[in-house]
RNA sequence: GGUCCGGUAGUUCAGUUGGUUAGAAUGCCGCCCUGUCACGGCGGAGGUCGCGGGUUCGAGUCCCGUCCGGACCGCCA
């Protein structure tokens, strides 16, 4: 060993104690005689002094000390005539410089190493090596590993095996755009990286193992967001012979214990609602219940007397937002933009201020009275010094940018703490969507039923007459857990019935030989007695953001990738040589076009 | 595929209506300083204003294109 203590474990315990220090440079102070070190490693910061009056004061004397040196330092642990309180744990004692030996030299760094880096994110991800020495990233990695650490505590203890998957494995048409890796011995054949375990996991479920567990790499081929990654990690987790309540308790309970282990916040049980009424009530199958402002259905209250935005509207719904009548007009004239935007796309915004006397202002004045007015605080229980706010249009469009306009009023009304957590199971998913054509799509897909969370998901048994009369109000036994308004995890009873998945891949447009082509390797196993199973997979990224506070999963995860899906440290992805196309039997493809 | 914001010293940024030699802070280099810890003092170096084109007597500033970065919509079973 190249040292007998890290930077961050000497104290006055150790006081005239001869010990070796290694570490890098954090910063120097040269005071004439006297030169102070700060001498940094992954535990901490040890002060190093430096006094020039010894025997090898003169060669080290010459040696300039530059930033992100590495250096090792023998000396004796001495007291420091004046402690510094802002460091734990080493802040009163110092070592006395008797020798020095340079590890290794450094250019200047192109950023500060400081918890306040002066680096912007490109030059951070450009040297990651180096942001990786700051104590904020490293917090996370930390705050990453425990994560990780106590799930596999937790299940363990409940005999949930941790199995590995295949990264190899096939590429299928339904869900997310695939990774694919050329196969260099099955000539024009290609590998696709996972979007998921999720066949292989229901294979283990009948292969007897009858807990499962991965934290585990999957793959998606889709753009990027601040919460979005192209390779990111999954929890996921199955179990046999359980129903979906038994699944929401084992996972409620695996994250009680992060909650607990990890960040010492005693978690309530999470409640249950169902997808109808997350739309119903907050316009989004992942809402924010940090704050109430639920959605009002007003159009009993307000068609019929001449305005005619509200009558021509399929759907008028508001919210209240607490204590926010005295906005000004320029703030409201915000919020107007704010839902103007053509992300939001809502073509104007009403509002009505409940005034400290009780009356009522709003911005339609002209077709609605006083009276009519107290209908609408009445329909929102809306109090003095209430803002009400009113949107009017399609449903599912109007719906969705209350939405957003409930979660703006929510962060400038400081509702939305990050040390707060409220947890949510969004229940009774649709097992389908119908795809109206959007021509984005490709044409295939258009104007079909797609699966809303995958397609091995199971219907709800009391629905299974509705797959044939109206596939679109079947619900699936599929559950989402929302923390926060992020969604944490999802999953569902799967089908292990053959029969029936069969249905599921004719509802969804396979015709018999596709589905067993693609497929047929899971169909087949459902005939040598598949058990019930079910199971979810948890966003691992996101978990570790959301316990860091952080809306962002890339200071969460060691090497990320930029907004365009690039590694700008290693300049991945590149471009590869004709001899490793020719090889992989893919050059004449790409000729071709 | 689309919308918006940004790119000026190593770094983070300012730069007015288009007008003299493009500034500040910090970092870096040199000198001074024996109790600093955001040390202090004095001095110095450091710029293809992302790139290309255009308008103009004159462009960091205006216009067009392009590249790069960030946020979002679409997309993400």
């Amino acid at each position: 060993m190249l040292r007998t203590h890290t930077c961050g474990e000497l104290n006055e315990k150790n006081l005239g104690e001869k010990v070796t220090l290694c570490g890098w440079i954090q910063k120097t102070r040269k005071l004439g005689g006297a030169t102070f070190i700060d001498l940094r490693d992954r535990y901490g910061i040890t002060q190093l002094i430096f006094l020039g009056d010894d025997e090898n004061s003169e060669i080290l004397g010459k040696e300039g000390f530059s930033r992100e040196m590495v250096i090792q330092v023998f000396g004796i642990v001495q007291k420091r005539e004046n402690p510094n309180l802002n460091i734990e744990i080493t802040g009163s004692i110092e070592l006395r410089i008797v020798n020095l030996k340079i590890l290794n030299y450094s250019k200047t760094p192109p950023f500060t190493i400081e918890d306040n880096t002066d680096g912007g994110d490109e030059l951070r991800m450009k040297y990651r090596y180096l942001d990786l020495r700051r104590n904020t990233v490293r917090k996370n990695l930390e705050l990453r590993h425990r994560l990780a650490i106590e799930t596999r505590n937790y299940l363990d203890k409940l005999d949930f095996l941790e199995v590995e998957t295949p990264v190899l494995i096939k590429s299928t048409p339904e869900g997310a755009r695939d990774f694919v890796v050329p196969s260099r011995m099955n000539e024009g054949q290609f590998y696709a990286l996972p979007q998921s375990p999720q066949t292989f996991k229901q294979l283990l479920m009948v292969g007897g193992f009858d807990r499962y567990y991965q934290i585990v790499k999957c793959f998606r081929d889709e753009d990027l967001r601040a919460d979005r990654q192209p390779e990111f990690t999954q929890i996921d987790c199955e179990m046999s012979f359980v129903e979906q309540q038994d699944i929401l308790d084992t996972f409620e309970g695996l994250i009680r214990h992060l909650f607990k282990s990890v960040k010492n916040i005693d978690m309530p049980s999470v409640p249950h609602m169902t997808y109808a009424d997350a739309m119903k009530y907050y316009g989004n199958d992942k809402p924010d219940t940090r704050f109430e402002m639920k959605f009002v259905e007003l159009n009993d209250v307000v068609k019929g007397k001449g305005f005619p935005v509200f009558d021509s509207a399929e759907a008028v719904i508001g919210i209240c937002a607490k204590g926010a009548a005295d906005y000004t007009r320029k703030q409201l004239d915000e919020l107007t933009e704010f839902v103007k935007r053509p992300q939001i796309g809502a073509t104007g915004l009403v509002y009505a201020r409940v005034n400290a006397d009780g009356t009522i202002k709003s911005s339609v004045d002209k077709f609605y009275n006083e009276e009519e007015l107290k209908k609408w605080a009445k329909a929102f229980n809306a109090e003095a010094g209430d803002l009400i706010l009113i949107l009017a249009g399609a449903e599912e469009k109007t719906q969705k940018a209350l939405s957003e306009l409930r979660l703006e009023m929510g962060t400038r009304l400081g509702l939305r703490d990050k040390n707060k957590f409220t947890a949510l199971w969004v229940i009774d998913f649709p097992l389908l969507e119908w795809n109206d054509g959007d021509p984005n799509l490709l044409a295939s897909l258009a104007g079909r039923w797609h699966a809303k969370h995958h397609p091995f998901t199971s219907p709800k048994p009391e629905d299974f007459e509705l797959l044939k009369t109206n596939p679109g109000a079947v619900r699936a036994n599929a559950y989402d857990l929302v923390i926060n308004g992020v969604e944490i995890g999802g999953g569902s009873i799967r089908i292990h019935n053959k029969d029936l998945q069969a249905q599921m891949f004719d509802l969804l447009g396979f015709t018999k030989e596709e589905a067993q082509k693609q497929f047929g390797f899971l169909m087949n196993a459902f005939e040598f007695g598949a058990p019930p199973h079910g199971g979810l997979a948890f966003g691992f990224d996101r978990l570790c953001s959301l316990f860091g506070g952080s809306d962002s999963i890339r200071d969460f995860i060691a090497f990320p990738k930029n907004n365009s899906g690039r590694d700008v440290m290693i300049d991945s992805p590149s471009e590869i040589s004709d001899e490793q196309l020719k090889e992989l039997n893919i050059l004449s493809t790409i000729t071709k076009k």
